[in-house]
DNA sequence: AACTCGTGGAG
DNA sequence: TCTCCAAGAGT
């Protein structure tokens, strides 16, 4: 009796009460559909659209995004995180221009050699762009799946994201390969939902095993919890006139590839004072900066992400003299600028709020350097 | 094989 | 406020 019928309840219920009109749907141009699954790979369906639509205003196809300078792609993806994804988008773009002649691929084989694009991506490309017969495993489907199939264990695990991959498999119609994934992701997102299930609304209700056992709310199993460490750091606002220093990052890590403003760590028992590391920055830049009395008294902003909670201590600083340019890798950004930068959305918001001229202090500094 | 990478929403 | 995690991939 369990054989088959999930399948058929699913994509039956998809044509019914399933998502219809989002932005990436009714086409079968795979660069569209690459595009949007990579923006959705972690990501909100809310949050996606409108990053959708302005990249693909300013890149129409597969060629438009290999041309752009990689800064631009970052300007756009700004905000919207993991930025590697950004990079590996262009890179993608660029290989399918210089090794397959700006046609985008469509089966999950070479989808899955390309940067960027996993797994489950490859599968969702090949199965919306191509109708190819492919299993995903994103978070709605491995939720869904948990529940129906009743896979105890967390599904970061191993070996339970193996079991989950191959029940995907497994469940995989022989026709409506469409419906069906992207049932699969509508119940998870509609109705099979982490919090508050609808079960009532649900076509797999009657061989769902979690709700046979009365255990919905219990699966898919949490994440084992672990400490949380603290990471304490400063950003340092310098501004020259109406500009804001800001460094490039480093292409891997936190923010990697964006212009951020100077950041310091603080070790761990010995947290150097403000002071200091405004010293270090004005000598790595060359430049003569006065600082506020007291730091503290800047407003205190903390941002949080995945594992660390970084607490910031901003405060401002003031160029009193420039003893040559900013050090390689470090611009002035002028305060009509931060808007469309390519900075994370944190430090973009905290240059918006930062009143760029106080009063009473536009004697000495007009914007023009002061040679020492 | 665990860990890293962002941001925002929900509870 | 704090936890959990979302259309995962790369290392």
């Amino acid at each position: 009796m369990s054989g088959g019928g999930f399948a058929a309840a699913v994509v039956d219920w998809q044509r019914r009460e399933g998502r219809h009109d989002l932005p990436w749907q009714g086409t079968r141009d795979a660069y569209r559909i690459w595009l949007s699954e990579v923006m959705l790979q972690q990501t909100q369906v809310a949050t996606v659209v409108p990053y959708y639509q302005r990249f693909l205003a300013a890149f129409p196809d597969v060629a438009a995004l290999a041309g752009a300078p990689l800064d631009q792609v970052m300007r756009l993806w700004s905000g919207l995180g993991y930025y590697s994804r950004a990079r590996n988008l262009h890179r993608c773009a660029v290989e399918v221009v210089e090794r397959h002649g700006g046609r985008f691929p469509v089966d999950a084989g070479t989808l899955e050699t390309l940067p960027g694009i996993g797994r489950s991506t490859a599968a969702a490309i090949a199965v919306f762009a191509g109708g190819a017969r492919a299993a995903i495993l994103d978070g709605n489907v491995k939720r869904v799946l948990c529940r129906a199939f009743g896979v105890a264990g967390w599904p970061g695990e191993r070996a339970v994201e193996k079991r989950l991959w191959e029940l995907a498999e497994r469940e995989l119609p022989q026709a409506g390969i469409e419906a069906y994934t992207q049932g699969l992701m509508d119940l998870g997102a509609t109705v099979c939902t982490r919090s508050r299930p609808a079960c009532e609304r649900c076509p797999v209700a009657g061989r769902c095993v979690a709700l046979r056992e009365d255990s919905v709310g219990r699966l898919p199993a949490p994440r084992p919890a672990r400490a949380v460490p603290l990471r304490e750091c400063r950003m340092l606002a310098i501004r020259q006139g109406d500009a804001w220093l800001v460094e490039k990052r480093p292409p891997s890590g936190i923010w990697g590839g964006l212009w951020s403003l100077p950041q310091g760590e603080i070790a761990d028992g010995a947290p150097g004072s403000a002071q200091a590391f405004a010293a270090e920055v004005a000598a790595r830049h060359g430049l003569v900066i006065t600082t506020p009395e007291a730091p503290e008294a800047a407003a205190p902003f903390v941002h949080a992400f995945t594992h660390f909670r970084l607490r910031i201590e901003p405060f401002v600083c003031r160029v009193v003299a420039a003893r040559g340019a900013a050090a390689p890798g470090a611009v002035w950004l002028a305060r009509d600028e931060v808007p469309g930068a390519a900075l994370p959305r944190p430090v973009k918001r905290l240059l918006m709020a930062l009143d760029p001229i106080p009063p009473g202090a536009a004697a000495d500094t007009d914007g023009s350097p002061t040679a020492a």
